[in-house]
DNA sequence: CCTTCCACCTGAGAGC
DNA sequence: TGCTCTCAGGTGGAAG
């Protein structure tokens, strides 16, 4: 379920918990969810320092002090939980980060669609994973060039990644309402001012989402 | 290349 | 109460 609103605000709970630390330890629960093999993992992880994060649609990167990055894609259920004592380990803890503070992050995933692993850089990552635009700085300019000759329903174009970055089931339903376009309409029967309403429509919707995550977030 | 379809996974909620 | 069934839904790969 996170899409881009969900994911940035677990990157600013990131910023405010995790962010600056060193990480000693790394539990994995089911190796199924890494994409990189734990013990090339762990090796890479153990003793570096979180130094900052960057997001690209729902993929959450951290780069660490040696330059690589650790990805984190929450799937539909995935979530961060910063806490210090292990009996506050969460339900669905999948993968556990240990830091020399003491406290620990959980990345919890009851459906295990998450996914961990390691990158060389958030370019070279954005470029592996084929990753368009995030939803917040597409411009209509690139909006209209990558729908104006694809003949698939317009929903289906915004869920794809490689398209728009960020843009899940509810997003796609809510921003196509807001704009007045039918979900199954070919995207390139779209007048260009309807495109101009989806662009409009997915900024807003994103920006709303952000704010109301925000605050609800916040308690 | 483009489009469509399905497997992946397991908890939540519904029905009985 | 407790079992079974269905649904959820982002991604990646296969098939056409």
């Amino acid at each position: 379920m996170p899409e881009l609103p969900e994911v940035e605000t677990y990157r600013r709970y990131f910023n405010e918990t995790a962010l600056g630390q060193t990480i000693t330890d790394v539990q994995v629960e089911d190796q199924r969810q890494l994409t990189t093999d734990y013990d090339t993992l762990l090796k890479e992880l153990k003793g570096t320092q979180l130094i900052k994060t960057d997001r690209i649609g729902k993929h959450f990167l951290i780069t660490l002090s040696t330059g690589k990055i650790l990805v984190l894609h929450f799937g539909m259920t995935g979530d961060l939980a910063y806490y210090r004592n292990e009996e506050d380990t969460p339900r669905f803890a999948r993968i556990v980060f240990l830091f020399t503070n003491g406290f620990r992050l959980a990345f919890i995933d009851s459906r295990k669609f998450g996914r961990v692993g390691l990158a060389e850089s958030v370019e070279a990552y954005q470029q592996e994973k084929s990753l368009g635009p995030d939803a917040l700085d597409i411009s209509l300019t690139q909006l209209q060039t990558s729908l104006q000759k694809r003949k698939a329903p317009i929903k289906a174009l915004l869920l794809d990644q490689k398209i728009i970055a960020g843009i899940g089931n509810w997003i796609a339903d809510e921003v196509l309402y807001q704009a007045r376009i039918f979900p199954a309409k070919p995207a390139h029967l779209l007048a260009p001012s309807e495109i101009a309403h989806l662009h409009q429509a997915i900024l807003h919707v994103m920006d709303t989402a952000i704010a109301h995550e925000a605050n609800y977030g916040a308690f």
